[in-house]
DNA sequence: CTGAAAGCGCTTACAG
DNA sequence: CTGAAAGCGCTTACAG
């Protein structure tokens, strides 16, 4: 292991360790000749100090968990990224968790837990109540990233997807537009409906019918299904919770011969690289995902710091919303 | 923090500290029927051993490090829920490392070493110097992911890149075409040279002229790259080591109104989800980028096991080939 | 401002 | 098969 002590710091600096120790973490306790002579000795040696004896000794670990249901939805990489950025700027590190509901409770909590990070990023989207039970026990703060918490009790950052949905539906409609289908996932994510629930109101306020259709994450599934829905009418817009959804639904469409955007406008609901990628290039609500990791991040930061002075920080609760835009490109006229 | 602690389980199980111990980590050594009770308050209490203390005892962690330069690649959020599934069989735990090599120099490997992970599964293609003296300096073993060590010292993880680009190049000139475009990237990755390489040598075979082109990761750039090149000459076949340039050419080339596949064939190299999304869909090489990360973590398993019996494993090295198969989509006739 | 000492929660020889 | 004890590499009151 020949990895350098702090006792080889000590030594050679010719303090004690507590000294060294405090010049790491505590610089201002110590005199400035002393400090920048063991800074300096630290760095010739490239000393880092033992993360698991750290962690145990002082409780924390500079270490955060991400804990999230899958990682291979589009989006998560890039928050990862915005998370890493931001862990990195705060000196954190990460962990990855992943599992679904069932695994927290059976046994990744506890793993999570037992590696006693300072802090946890949550993005496991529609909990159980056996699995809010598990977030409540836990004694470090809880940020949602991009899910929303059910429970009023965690602040979550996201973008105001309710009020996101309601303003593109909107604006669909100011545009003269009446059919509109709104395209959803089968499986219940909350950020979903909330946009579902603005498509519905914006429809309502202009008293015009709603027209949803629940689809799987699978391009085949997609297919067959939007196949269905277009053999009965082609609407004049489709906004979909997914661009792999909207462009799917846009290719079916154009396959059985239809003009995209003159018969068809489409929307989707993230901006991920796919939309770039799609011909014609995919029109978007921008969820800025990188920066709604590195506000998250940023955020569980300052609650981790609040955790170290007093105790329980965090009951009040208030949601950090991520302004999002619309990028027009070729899906829409 | 009011954790469950192994004295707890000890002091309700009517036990020593190093009997709950044993049974945790060497329950060969104790008699079934304590061994049986202890477990039962084990799971009773939902006992989870800190995992600071039990890394800093027995200097293994039970945690590996992932090491890549970005986590935003199409590839790798695949790759990663490879690797934790199969992390979660052997269990271990993920730490996540995020930085291209001269973070890796400056600091971000100290962090590495310092966590004290048991093994490294590492990304970085294309390593200075100082960065594989940093490898070298390593006290865990470390496997190559989806990404050649050119010192052949470690054991990667990955496809056969070279063979698998030299016969798809030569299954499109066994086809008739003799025109055939690689389209690689500006960035210099290893293991797109050695598609390259492949390529050179199934053309040279046939005495075809090369026709190589690097562009940029951005779908802009692409675009305005791949214009240049068809406004010269609208080749047969395309390979692109992307999927994500593969469908930018073909769009280019679509909305300059030629035909996919009918003037012009493209191929991509990964298979990721964008290949299903275009219009036509990409037939692709399938890169089984979910084993790779899986057959990665399963490898560095065997390496961790061996290096806490006998130091100093590792020194042989063979990298692990997984195969890949052709996905044969719309963009090819 | 600095050092000696206790302690963080485990594991692991070493005895028995 | 089991327990008492030392020790992993740090941090942090507590004295001084």
């Amino acid at each position: 292991m020949n990895q350098v002590k702090i006792y080889d710091i000590a030594g050679a600096a010719g303090v004690s360790l507590a000294t060294v120790s405090r010049v790491l973490n505590h610089p201002e306790k110590v005199k400035e000749s002393t400090r920048t002579r063991v800074l300096k000795i630290i760095k010739e040696k490239g000393y880092k100090p033992n993360a698991n004896a750290r962690g145990l000794a002082s409780r924390r670990s500079t270490t955060v968990a991400i804990v999230m249901p899958r990682i291979t939805r589009a989006s998560v990489a890039e928050m990862i990224q915005g998370i890493d950025d931001s862990a990195k700027k705060f000196g954190y590190t990460l962990r990855l968790f992943i599992g679904a509901d069932t695994e927290l409770q059976r046994d990744l909590w506890g793993d999570v837990i037992a590696s006693s990070v300072d802090g946890i990023l949550f993005m496991n989207d529609e909990m159980t109540p056996e699995t809010f039970k598990l977030l409540q026990k836990t004694p470090v703060p809880v940020v949602f990233v991009n899910a929303i918490s059910q429970t009023a009790q965690y602040t979550s950052v996201l973008i105001d997807d309710e009020k996101c949905a309601y303003d593109v539906t909107k604006e669909m409609i100011n545009r003269g537009n009446k059919d509109i289908l709104f395209i959803s996932t089968e499986h219940k994510y909350t950020v979903n409906d909330m946009k579902q629930k603005g498509y519905e109101k914006a429809m309502r306020e202009h008293s015009l019918p709603l027209n949803i259709i629940y689809s799987s994450g699978d391009v085949g599934v997609n297919e067959k299904d939007f196949t269905e829905v277009i053999d009965k009418k082609v609407p004049e817009v489709a906004l979909a919770v997914r661009d792999s959804m909207a462009i799917s639904f846009m290719n079916v469409v154009i396959k059985k011969g239809y003009k995209v955007p003159e018969d068809l406008q489409v929307i989707g609901f993230q901006n991920t690289r796919y939309a770039v990628l799609s011909n014609p290039k995919l029109t978007c609500v921008e969820t800025p995902i990188y920066d709604i990791g590195n506000q998250a991040m940023a955020y569980l930061t300052e609650l981790m710091k609040r955790n170290g002075e007093h105790q329980k920080a965090q009951k009040e609760h208030a949601n950090i919303y991520v302004p999002y835009r619309m990028i027009w490109r070729e899906s829409t006229r």
